[in-house]
DNA sequence: TTATGAACCTACAACGTTGCAGGACAACAA
DNA sequence: TTGTTGTCCTGCAACGTTGTAGGTTCATAA
């Protein structure tokens, strides 16, 4: 069925070795020999097996990815960039999802067999946490996305997340906002982007001299909208005062926003609203959305980049890679 | 460096078929011998070579999903059901993403030699049409999903479109909504989504008695938000007078329903709207948006069986699956 | 006892490719 | 002339696996 180097060979009257030579550019190589063999492709259609390729060389031309979920909107735009960077280097991507980002599943898929067709890995863990880091000593090459882990032994591109949380809480003291509350943080966290971005938070504070109040830190589980608009439903029971919100992600921000609107408060003249991803969504809602824009591109190409460079050379010792980020200003905090 | 069949085989003393015997269950195997090749797997921690068992085998485990672009909702979500549905058939998917839908890169992703890594391919088309039919003649098993094409020469697994845009407009006829406008129908189609949906809208006005007004259809390009929120713009600015709106997939009548809101009409009191697709993102926004669920499940679930079948049977003759729909009620069209 | 067949195991070849080593030939310098 | 260098091409072996065919052992039946 499938045409394979034997059959171009015989075609063109060459060896299969030359074959080989001309399909991978080997330099000495007569112009009418190549010819020939071109030829011989074409009129075969000859494509190379990359099944033998890959047992020859070891390498598939195959990266992972590993995230929670595809549902989930930041995800789905990070495997869109990533699957772009790896286009433009010739690669194209298996994705695995991890339940929404289960630790049990998480561990279970860096040893997966399944990652055996894979040249190397990109992980956006959720589940595991710094205590989980001997798993990530993996014997084959392995990025590492976003704020769960630090000081693994791995290569790690991640965003500036304590300086873009206080950019996005110093947009929004710009705007004369004083009594700023915060959703989504995690109750006894220390790293993870919910820590960051809060800490980030109480710097932006403490630098404009704003004392923080504790009542205006609401702690959720998840990041979904779900829990960003039952966080906001307690805010407002609570009676405390705010006059804006920082959502410590846009969809946290959306579902607040929706929970803030049924109330009858006016955004952004009563409450200003700012998120954090930069997520598409944020261009279209009801007031659109300031967030900060992580640079997701910059992080799929970068990563990618920071793989293959880990697949070329294994010796190298295991870098942290920053990104930059920009606040984006909308509706949610206009003047 | 990675461990073989050959050193389990000298650790556990037998020969590298009776490893691969074991490996692949086969049934004459003593007990004793058996054990022994398990603990000399688990001491090594072997794992198989998967390229050359592809080598040996010509299936690779992998399928392919080639859509748009995961950034659209629909297809991020269509994407996550594939994955979960090619999972419980221990399979992994790869994606190709076709630049949002262009005609061009379809087609030559159809032959791309990326997909040689792939046992066969999922292939949701937006840019290709029915003369395009001709492309879809490829040597690997191929599953189409979606109502871009009809009659081509492979499986095809699609929703009941007709009957469901009918069933929508009916939840709106039924509420006493008798001026219905609909956004996003596609200029001269005659099939795809947008036709088809139409047709079902048609069908139903014409089973109520409600004779149909060509001012109250909003023609769009794309099915992006910003085309949901233009169209309604050049509606309310047309001044034709209407009660409720149906739009055609979920992202429109989101971007329909914005205008809407900020022109001062009340959902659903002034008008209600429902949309198309069942995303995830309907039961968040505000009001929450009714829509029909496709059964996207369903669809991804039968897509990733059907293209197992043809895999393991490439002679039978292609078929048309279609799966069940359901209209959701929700506040953008309560009582 | 021997014949029969099932249970268990093995050697060999092949899947399609590429690295390696080397051969044939031409061009050029000494 | 001979030696040297470079160009162009080839055969062989190997990557790790599984299908095929066949061999050995053992239990059971004749």
């Amino acid at each position: 069925m499938a045409v394979t180097l034997h059959d171009v060979a015989t075609l063109a009257g060459v060896s299969i070795k030359t074959v080989s030579n001309v399909v991978n550019d080997y330099k000495h190589i007569r112009p009418t020999t190549r010819e020939k063999v071109l030829a011989a492709i074409d009129t075969l259609g000859y494509q190379p097996n990359i099944s033998a390729r890959s047992l020859r060389s070891g390498k598939t031309g195959v990266i992972g990815l590993a995230l929670p979920e595809l549902s989930l909107s930041y995800f789905a735009e990070l495997a869109d960039a990533v699957i772009r960077a790896a286009e433009r280097r010739h690669l194209v991507v298996l994705i695995e999802q991890t339940a929404g980002g289960d630790r049990e599943r998480e561990i279970e898929m860096l040893s997966s067999p399944r990652l055996q067709l894979t040249d190397g890995l990109i992980f956006s863990p959720l589940g595991m946490s710094s205590d989980d880091v001997g798993y990530l000593n993996v014997s084959y090459p392995l990025v590492l996305l976003g704020e769960r882990i630090f000081g693994g032994p791995t290569d790690h591109v991640t965003m500036r997340n304590v300086e873009a949380a206080k950019a996005a809480t110093a947009h929004l003291i710009a705007r004369g906002r004083t009594r700023i509350a915060v959703i989504g943080a995690h109750e006894g966290e220390v790293v993870g982007s919910a820590a960051l971005r809060l800490r980030g938070y109480l710097d932006a504070l403490a630098e404009a001299g704003i004392e923080p109040d504790e009542s205006l830190i609401r702690y959720v589980g998840l990041w979904h909208r779900l829990d960003g608009a039952q966080a906001m439903h307690e805010l407002l029971d609570s009676g405390v005062e705010f006059d804006a919100v920082f959502g410590l992600n846009d969809t946290l921000a959306l579902g607040a926003m929706r929970v803030l609107q049924e109330s009858g408060r006016r955004i952004p003249d009563d409450v200003a609203v700012i998120g954090f991803d930069g997520l598409d969504e944020t261009k279209y809602s009801l007031p659109t959305l300031s967030t900060v824009d992580p640079g997701r591109d910059e992080i799929a190409d970068m990563a990618v980049d920071v793989l293959v460079e880990r697949i070329a050379n294994r010796d190298a010792p295991p870098r942290q890679y920053l990104t930059d980020f920009s606040v984006i200003g909308r509706e949610s905090t206009a003047d």
